[in-house]
DNA sequence: TTGTAAGCGTTATCAT
DNA sequence: ATGATAACGCTTACAA
């Protein structure tokens, strides 16, 4: 910068009233060190800038799990919208859920970042979220911890787990069952609600459906469809009610090992539309969450709680549509 | 740091030897600055930090598309290695093809990051690419540019591709298509030649044997498989070597909106082994790269160059292998 | 309108 | 073994 204002010939804090037009500065000056800075490809050191204004412009991202498109979604919509802002975004794991130690907030204090996008997954403990909130600015994604009042960017679990419902009940089932969520999860719950409510608008009695509790990954899908399928055959539920589609998936394998059609003989739908499941054979009918918007929406909020603004409601909800495909038939006949 | 100090009745200088136990300190003394740290919740500052070391320990990853899981899973992979030793990672996007701004180059310096580890995607310029690298160490992963030797660890794209096409040629196929990568990349070139390989190997003329040149994306897949199915039907190729899954993908979508049977009337093979191939119907044949191992290697590559220690190999080749299941037969008998 | 100079929180050099 | 103290490169009063 010592350089630039030389080769300027004008002082230090010309410079910097140029950079950050923080003071007046006559246009032909104004030239001069501009075009120094051209010349002498400076670029302003951040380390020192954020010393010097105590917080970097760099927020965190903390994502579970990349091979879940569905985050990897969130997390390119974040990107996106950050780097609009030139905000830097720094990728973060979350920390194991045997490590209490509270890595994150140390980040956030150490790293100076002026905030964090949260997309919290099954471990995450309610007091590491604390402990983080505490030390930082903090909003959720696609996940909501009712007890303190994070802001949250979620789409409407419950209409969309209503809407499947619904379309699937509008087939004729009446044996139904639920592969749902981790109950400790709010997806978990509102998806579970939206069936419920579903059920019960049917004239069905939803205490009368056995709900299955899964973690959300594929093998549980797949344990659990063996349990609904389990018992004389006579009983089992004719359509499966996953509360996302990699357990939808799970089930559709074990449906297909013991030679049952989908959705001839099961129907089955699931809740996310990552973008392959309409590849699959029966194409599967799901719930679509618009991941990179919510990822978007996540960081708009977050920089204008850091502008000041308080979030006009902390809980944003986005739609979740019902995408219709080929995994839902009527129930079949059965001797 | 001051307030530690305080705290713990010796000089800043004394609490910055403990916290890089970079000067002899007495024992007890150490073990008050730790205290006094602990109860202060002290997190040092790393702007002021890299503002001294003139450098911070954080690398910028750029990655043109999160929502292709072979790339969100060679940045987990990059991810994983980096929070192993401390290292942050920054997320960018590649700039827009048409953005010839060094903004990557730019924010290398600026940040004073240590490096990038850089998975280059179709848009990548060798201008860009030689800009960055001239502000700083940079490994690129799944690409290699022969014309400059930046480090490069990459799959045996080579080999993989002449596997599946022996594979391919070994049920008797002898009319064959390829739905190549683009030209420009070096994976690319890479799969067609090894393709080309086989194909030789088997006594066929690598000539008469039609290629397309894709994109690697799904529309692209289809529209040249379509391509490769016109004209007299007893001319159409029996099999398709498709140089990525989302091609394969594509060229599998259009084989069946035309009423073909896969593997029965075209056999496909893909390459990359997406997680999600072997859900499909058929399973889609294909060869595996590990990407995960890619992206932690390609970040131990990064860290050892910062060390000092120049590269063994500039281009690190890891293995290409083939998953065999189930869209491939012998070619049907056509009347 | 422009320049001088005092920090920001560290690290590292030098006396002690 | 320990403690002053001078940078690091920037922003921002304040003075000119």
């Amino acid at each position: 910068m010592k350089d630039v204002a030389r080769h300027a010939r004008v002082s230090v804090s010309t410079v910097s009233y140029v950079l950050n037009d923080s003071g007046p500065v006559a246009p032909e000056r104004r030239a001069r060190v501009l075009d120094a800075i051209r010349v002498l490809e400076y670029a302003p050191n951040e380390s020192a800038r954020s010393l010097k204004r105590r917080s970097a412009s760099t927020i965190g991202l903390v994502v579970p799990d990349l091979a879940n498109q569905f985050f990897a979604l969130v997390a390119e919509g974040v990107e996106k919208a950050a780097s609009a802002r030139d905000v830097l975004v720094v990728l973060c794991a979350p920390e194991a859920t045997d490590t209490p130690e509270p890595h994150h907030a140390k980040l956030l204090r150490s790293q100076r970042l002026v905030g964090v996008v949260y997309l919290s997954s099954a471990g995450t403990t309610a007091s590491a979220l604390l402990e983080l909130a505490r030390s930082g600015p903090v909003v959720l994604v696609d996940e909501h911890h009712p007890g303190f009042d994070l802001p949250a960017v979620v789409a409407d679990s419950r209409t969309g787990a209503r809407e499947v419902a619904q379309h699937v009940l509008g087939h004729g089932h009446e044996r139904l069952a639920i592969i749902g969520g981790p109950t400790a999860l709010w997806t978990g719950q509102q998806r579970l609600a939206g069936y419920r409510e579903a059920i019960a608008a049917a004239g069905l009695d939803p205490d009368a459906i056995p709900v299955l509790v899964g973690d959300y990954r594929q093998p549980s899908g797949r344990e659990l469809a063996a349990r609904a399928l389990s018992g004389p055959e006579d009983t089992w539920p004719t359509a499966l009610l996953c509360a996302n589609d990699l357990m939808a998936i799970g089930a559709l394998e074990h449906a297909r090992s013991i030679g049952l059609r989908v959705p001839e003989d099961l129907s089955i739908v699931g809740f996310d539309d990552l973008p392959f499941v309409s590849l699959l054979t029966p194409r599967l009918t799901t719930v679509r969450q618009p991941a990179r918007d919510m990822g978007e929406r996540a960081f708009t909020v977050l920089f204008d709680l850091l502008d000041g603004k308080p979030p006009a409601e902390p809980l944003e909800l986005h739609p979740a549509t019902v995408q219709i495909r080929d995994s839902v038939a009527p129930p079949a006949r059965r001797s």
